[in-house]
DNA sequence: AATATTAGATGAATTTTACTCATAGGTTCT
DNA sequence: AGAACCTATGAGTAAAATTCATCTAATATT
């Protein structure tokens, strides 16, 4: 029967490029390995490698294993772990996924109390998804998402934090920086400063500038707030921003915050989880701190 | 180690009842299980069941395992089935999800000739799932999924195959039968027959009534199309469907199609699919026929 | 209440499997 | 051509999984 421990040899040779060196990552001889394997290949009736000079290229089969291995591993290794903590005293991991960029600072201020308040509970924080974080709620790589655009879906359950609104963010000098509120056209001009993500996914473009079918002079991308929200100060460009962000840095750099269209873009920040499961008390713990928690200051 | 054996373990006496079943299923003695577990339990730390008089109950620690089995254990036989099938010539298999109750119609003109084509690639529907289509192809357990609503993430890709306008159906007597739309307070005094799903997925509540803030006398459900057209034809109620299937139904019941709203409502069915994998070939045979396929008789 | 029945646990014996060692047979690099 | 690496393989050995026989406890039966 194909077993785990079959998968755990065909994702160390993956990782690690040959039979030897992943038969001393997982302590056993190299015979051991191709013996093992030779047997599961007997069982399958199908080759996991073909040589290919003194490399091991994965088959057809092989591929379709990895692919069971690097799904089912980590699920394996995840429970494991919980229940041996559990076992050993009231330890126990916490794994949140993160859509919102700009949120990150908000979460340390959850994640402070509470690792306070549970010294033994670790918390671990993700933010990139092969499937996006839906996917990865849904596949048990984590246990909470922080994100701003809740897909309600059977199965899950989401629990609104805080609301803030989107807005556009331009240096003191900008033209637009005394008006009260932008028009999509307003920006023709400028250079859009956005997170690396699909556009698809960024309300300036989804509910701002698409829809208007307006359009910016150039778009860029940077990996984090603080080399934004400099850019933007240096007036290299434009960016849009939760308005709490801005707020707190207007005290050192020169940026204005700006709303977006006359009504303004309201978001509303979700916790989701996996529904209809038993929680563990320190999870409902940080949904308490995370409703209590303010993102002002 | 936690090996998929003691995941078959646990599976099997919560699928049985007792160890001495689940060994007689797994071809093995009661005395095997006893030992194999509580080696896991040593291992883990933790038991993994309590016993309740002469029974079997699963602790914590349990409980979480038998979560694990049942994620993990489908996706190995899965795994395993396809190796196997593919190594013995050119079988396989085609897990499809439904999300689209009236589409089962159309769904049997594609699959027809595909099985003509590979005799042996198994076609296998599902239509309930856990955490909906999308965790369901997210969490391999179907390779492909038929829906009204695709919802665009990530790792996924989604191809529209055909259009199709979502109509109100009536008995001939209705009031509204000769008008050639309706609106949502038109429905006040009707009993509305839907599937049984969540009323947010029905488009008659999110994108007809609910927007109209208008709402329907009585809200009942039916499992099957057949049936729904009857009492619809009986005067027992109204209800809402794809177009080409009330029109198919016409000439054998007294009932008429007509619009939603002045503008009607129309839908795309998609095909969705995870994105950058490798697809078996008779899967895009089977893309090819379904983008042929009208649903028009 | 006594007895039979059903279920799981356990120790010892045994079979089966997994692993190591030693070595052979390729491939790549210099 | 030779050194340096790889993987494959057969034989022996260590380790494990499994069975058998037996024991204890809970539930049914009469």
């Amino acid at each position: 029967m194909l077993e785990r421990h079959h998968l755990a040899i065909i994702h160390a040779v993956d990782k690690h490029g040959t039979l030897t060196e992943a038969a001393n990552a997982l302590h056993l001889t190299q015979s051991a390995l191709s013996h093992g394997i030779k047997k599961l290949e007997v069982h399958l009736g199908a080759p996991v490698w073909q040589k290919d000079g003194r490399r091991l290229r994965l088959t057809q089969a092989g591929q379709g294993l990895l692919n069971l291995a690097n799904r089912v591993l980590p699920q394996f290794e995840h429970s494991e772990q919980v229940i041996q903590q559990i076992a050993q005293g009231q330890r126990g991991a916490l794994r949140i996924g993160m859509e919102c960029h700009p949120c990150y600072q908000w979460l340390l201020k959850v994640v402070s109390p509470f690792l306070q308040q549970y010294p033994d509970v670790d918390v671990d924080v993700r933010q990139a998804f092969q499937f996006g974080g839906l996917g990865a709620l849904l596949g048990y790589d984590i246990d909470m998402l922080v994100t701003p655009d809740p897909l309600f879906q059977k199965g899950l359950e989401y629990l609104p934090v805080f609301e803030y609104e989107h807005v556009l963010v331009v240096p003191e000098s900008h033209p637009v920086a005394g008006q009260s509120w932008v028009q999509p056209q307003d920006l023709s001009d400028d250079v859009l400063i956005t997170y690396p993500v699909e556009a698809s996914r960024l309300d300036i473009f989804s509910q701002f500038l698409t829809p208007a079918g307006a359009s910016v002079k150039r778009h860029r991308t940077i990996e984090t707030t603080e080399i934004m929200l400099q850019m933007v100060s240096a007036g290299r460009g434009v960016s849009a921003l939760p308005k709490w962000l801005v707020e707190q840095h207007q005290k050192d750099l020169p940026i204005v915050p700006v709303r977006l269209g006359k009504k303004g873009i309201f978001k509303n920040i979700h916790l989701g989880f996996r529904a209809g499961e038993a929680r563990p008390e320190y999870q409902n713990t940080f949904i308490e701190i995370a409703k209590k928690t303010d993102h002002l200051i």
